[in-house]
DNA sequence: CGCCCAATGTTTTCTATGTCAACATGAGGG
DNA sequence: CCCTCATGTTGACATAGAAAACATTGGGCG
């Protein structure tokens, strides 16, 4: 079963969520086409278990990274803010099936949800934190989490999508470039 | 044809770009399931057709907001960054094509891969002139212009894939926080 | 050992969709 | 009046998701 996961890691890696079929992964899992039914209840289910994996880990990444610096705030909320962009570069496929446009619906998969809101906590923790000891703005943390969250998701997407490449930085300076962002990101979030 | 467009749009407005079925589209607009291909090459032109027309919306947004403010560099950066935004939340049906995971692609469709570069030196300029006049953070325009897309665009996207509502933020303080996100961003490319 | 059953996989079939080819129609111009 | 082009229609085909019916296999247990 996990063959299957993989499998379809593998394909979504090489070419997206979008041209990611059902039937491939079954093949480049050496079985026949209907065979991943026994497993999962269909595409959908099967992108909701990698999803599902996904948040488990990127939850289980942003705590570590969270408590590895308990008497640091700061350092901190440094590391949980890496470890999401390090988690979406490491993890690519898992990631655009976690963020993608047409990502599992949370409606039909609440232990999605559940995990998501997990990983938010994590950031409102890192954040409250950082603000009772002085060292970050102050303000609504939920609010501000959201808008951190939306921020890094959108400079790990642009990385991902090929974007970077796009426009004309190659590997090497698209990572020195996701550096400056993570800086110019991070000072939106010191104190005033 | 913009017949055909427009019913793409609302279905793409209404339930997403991956299950946005050409046959739908056909059907939304009253003629035979192919009559479609006497317009577009197929599905992906069609879609293509569609970006092309929002990137040529964008940028003609973006160049107006900048050009409206030519004698204050700052209230040009804000406007040409909210204009952004203001398209995202306009015409998300539009956006969604334009900058989804699986928008059209870009070496099969040049017009686009030009039209986006367009935009994206409106974001150049208005960041090179706010520099010129000591208002905005110093270094790379080009660098700096990447990252700013990559925030607006995860902002925005976040606001469009109902992201801020799965949080728990109705639509009303959904765009309250958007306007914190923009400031927070802002910062970021105020002088150091 | 021999039987049973649950897990896993296969074959077959149905439906939806993208795509293409052949044919129809209707308006306008030479 | 006929030709042509734009636009649609119908029918066919291949692929893919999905479900049903059948097959295999391996372990637990009388």
């Amino acid at each position: 079963m996990p063959a299957l996961k993989n499998a379809a890691l593998r394909l979504i890696a090489r070419r997206g969520v979008a041209a990611f079929r059902l039937r491939d992964a079954a093949r480049e899992a050496g079985v026949s086409h209907a065979a991943p039914y026994r497993h999962f209840a269909g595409r959908g289910a099967l992108l909701a278990a990698i999803a599902e994996d996904g948040f488990r880990d990127l939850h289980a990444a942003l705590a570590a990274a969270r408590e590895s610096h308990r008497q640091d705030p700061m350092a901190a909320f440094l590391m949980t803010g890496s470890a999401f962009i390090f988690f979406a570069v490491s993890h690519p496929a898992h990631f655009r099936v976690m963020y993608g446009a047409d990502s599992p619906d949370r409606a039909r998969f609440p232990e999605i949800h559940e995990l998501d809101m997990a990983c938010r906590q994590e950031a409102i923790d890192a954040l409250e934190i950082g603000q009772k000891a002085g060292l970050l703005r102050q303000g609504d943390a939920r609010e501000l989490s959201v808008i951190l969250f939306a921020i890094l998701y959108g400079a790990a997407g642009a990385y991902l999508d090929g974007q970077l490449a796009r426009v004309g930085f190659p590997e090497k300076e698209a990572e020195a470039l996701m550096e400056k962002a993570a800086w110019i990101i991070l000072e939106g979030f010191l104190p005033r």
